[in-house]
RNA sequence: GGCGGGGUAGCUCAGAUGGUGAGAGCGCAGGAUUCAUAACCCUGAGGUCGCGGGUUCGAUCCCCGCCCCCGCUACCA
């Protein structure tokens, strides 16, 4: 009944410090794995630095480092941020291990001996500070007579030896993809991008490069490394072990979490050599937005760029967590900010899920002795909120399935505001004095209600969801989706109830 | 330029195959309450559903035109 869980976020390109951009992805990713792990499905996630390229080599050149010990160190600052932000995978792929390099070259010879690959030249107005190569029509010659690449960097008219990739064959079978499975690219606007531009026509695409050394090394082709993006998407596969026995246990991947801006690496390369190679195809691309600051990209220039790992500082990993799955559809840009941050976490986590933990547990501590107090006869409103509860788990797990964790989010949180409401109605401290027996009751639902909340929470929050289940004596065993039908059991001693979320302010601001 | 998506309450968004008073969360205001983290709960304020036409008994949802925003339009990642 439960399928395995393959997830991965994109290869990070090791070229610059990670931001918050990754960050959030990480996050992302991280609530889909841990939420497959709570269901009880085997999960592999799998995330890791992208280290070759010209543009690395050239990074590394000019801090005067080797680009092997400037990778190491920066993979490490990813690995770093990852640890910071609880970010739970199960492995870290290089595309510097030697394991991977194999790999790479082992689904180039497959490509090769299915015909797919030919030498060839490419030529072109070539930019080196783009890297890239350029169209004559977006070049443009400026007063100064040289030509120039629509970033401004001059252009020299260059031919490079290069393998080719049958890209074009494929564009058949990638249409039939799509028109078979359409939500296999989502959102929905990114799949119509992405068959907008295969229906155009595919060109062959140059898939080595002879300009620089930094990369995997093209079998049998001495001068010839890979163009990076043949490196990077194998990194997905490679961890596998594949070519080796055994690699059908962690391939093909449920879903590739990725910025939209690499939609087209994933949706149209990736499966077009997979398809050369024989290999089955990932099950799903999830293309995600981009965080905002004030309203636009983040730039260095602009001066907006706004720190991960300063906020989780600042306001705390689970805040954080909680602000990026639930204030932004997956799928859509979002805005970010301090101010959003501390707003939404004041409103969701000190105010209502915190304080509904702590008037619960404070009620229970001093009414009830401080153990889970004897449930009772069942009135409609009790029958209404376990039912309510009930429901929760389906909304997240179709939200799940759909990869959005802000749905899944706005599920729990509607069982949140509900059991506030059912005790602000069942009022157990009144009943305390008049019906002590009915006050249990209802301090027992409460209590349940926390408890299930807390364990859908867990993906999300795992530090602060933990502390919430520490305070109802929930065993380990108890803390999974299959133990949400584990209720409470009367009598059991609590500990003492302690604050889990607290107000946040401002820095700067005086806290209230 | 071509293709695609979008313009709905202060903010972020949902929604209606055309028809009783257009929704949620946040924010704001008022009320109630005091178990609780000045929290919770209740109520509310009224947004010409981008602009102008058309079709219709009736459109914000259909058609036409216009304005504005965004994405894609291949070999940086």
């Amino acid at each position: 009944m439960t399928s395995p869980y393959r997830i991965t976020t994109a290869i990070h390109y090791a070229n610059g410090r990670p931001h918050i951009g990754h960050a959030y992805e990480c996050v992302a990713a991280d609530w889909l794995a841990r939420f497959a792990r709570l269901d009880g499905r085997e999960t592999f996630f799998l995330t890791g630095t992208d280290e070759h390229g010209l543009k690395i080599a050239q990074t590394a050149a000019r801090a005067g480092r080797a680009p092997a010990a400037f990778v190491a160190e920066q993979a490490e600052a990813f690995r770093d941020m990852m640890a910071r932000l609880g970010i739970s995978h199960d492995r870290f792929i290089r595309t510097t291990e030697a394991g991977h390099r194999t790999a790479v070259q082992a689904l180039w010879r497959a490509m090769e001996a299915n015909g797919d690959l030919y030498l060839d030249r490419y030529e072109g107005w070539y930019s080196v500070r783009d890297e890239a190569y350029f169209d004559a029509e977006e070049t443009h010659v400026g007063e100064d007579g040289v030509r120039y690449a629509p970033s401004g960097a001059p252009v020299e008219w260059t031919v490079e030896e290069s393998w080719f990739f049958r890209l074009s064959r494929y564009a058949g079978r990638l249409l039939a993809l799509y028109a078979e499975r359409p939500d296999w690219v989502q959102p929905p606007s990114r799949m119509n991008e992405m068959r907008a531009f295969v229906e155009r026509g595919l060109k062959d695409l140059s898939v080595s490069r002879t300009s620089f050394d930094w990369g995997v090394p093209v079998p049998g082709h001495p001068g010839h490394v890979m163009y990076v993006w043949v490196d990077a998407l194998t990194s997905y596969l490679s961890p596998s072990g594949w070519p080796e026995a055994g690699w059908e246990a962690r391939w093909p991947a449920t879903v590739h979490i990725i910025g939209k801006d690499i939609t087209r690496f994933h949706a149209v390369y990736w499966p077009a050599f997979l398809m050369s190679a024989g290999l089955p195809l990932p099950e799903r691309i999830f293309s995600h937005g981009f965080l905002l600051s004030r309203g636009e990209k983040m730039s260095k220039s602009l001066g907006n760029v706004v720190d991960p790992l300063a906020l989780a500082e600042a306001f705390g990993v689970d805040p954080l967590r909680h602000y990026f799955l639930s204030a932004i559809p997956f799928g859509q840009d979002g805005e970010v900010s301090a101010e959003a941050i501390v707003r939404r976490a004041n409103a969701d986590l000190a105010n209502d899920l915190g304080n509904l933990a702590q008037r619960t547990l404070s009620m229970i501590a001093k009414a009830a002795a401080g153990c889970v107090p004897a449930d009772g006869p069942k009135t409609p409103e009790d029958r209404a909120l376990l039912a309510h509860l009930e429901t929760m788990v389906e909304e997240a797990r179709a939200a799940h399935a759909a990869v959005r964790p802000d749905l899944a989010m706005a599920a729990i949180w509607a069982r949140v505001a509900a059991t506030n409401a059912y005790l602000n109605a069942a009022a157990p401290w009144a009943l305390r004095k008049t019906d002590p027996a009915r006050a249990d009751v209802v301090l027992y639902h409460a209590a349940e209600a926390v408890r299930q909340i807390a364990i859908l929470a867990q993906p999300a929050m795992p530090g602060s969801a933990a502390r919430l289940l520490d305070q109802l004596a929930v065993p380990a065993s108890g803390r999974s989706l299959a133990g949400l039908g584990q209720a409470l059991v009367p009598g059991t001693v609590l500990p003492a109830p302690q604050g889990v979320f607290p107000r946040l302010s401002l820095p700067g601001e005086a806290a209230t």
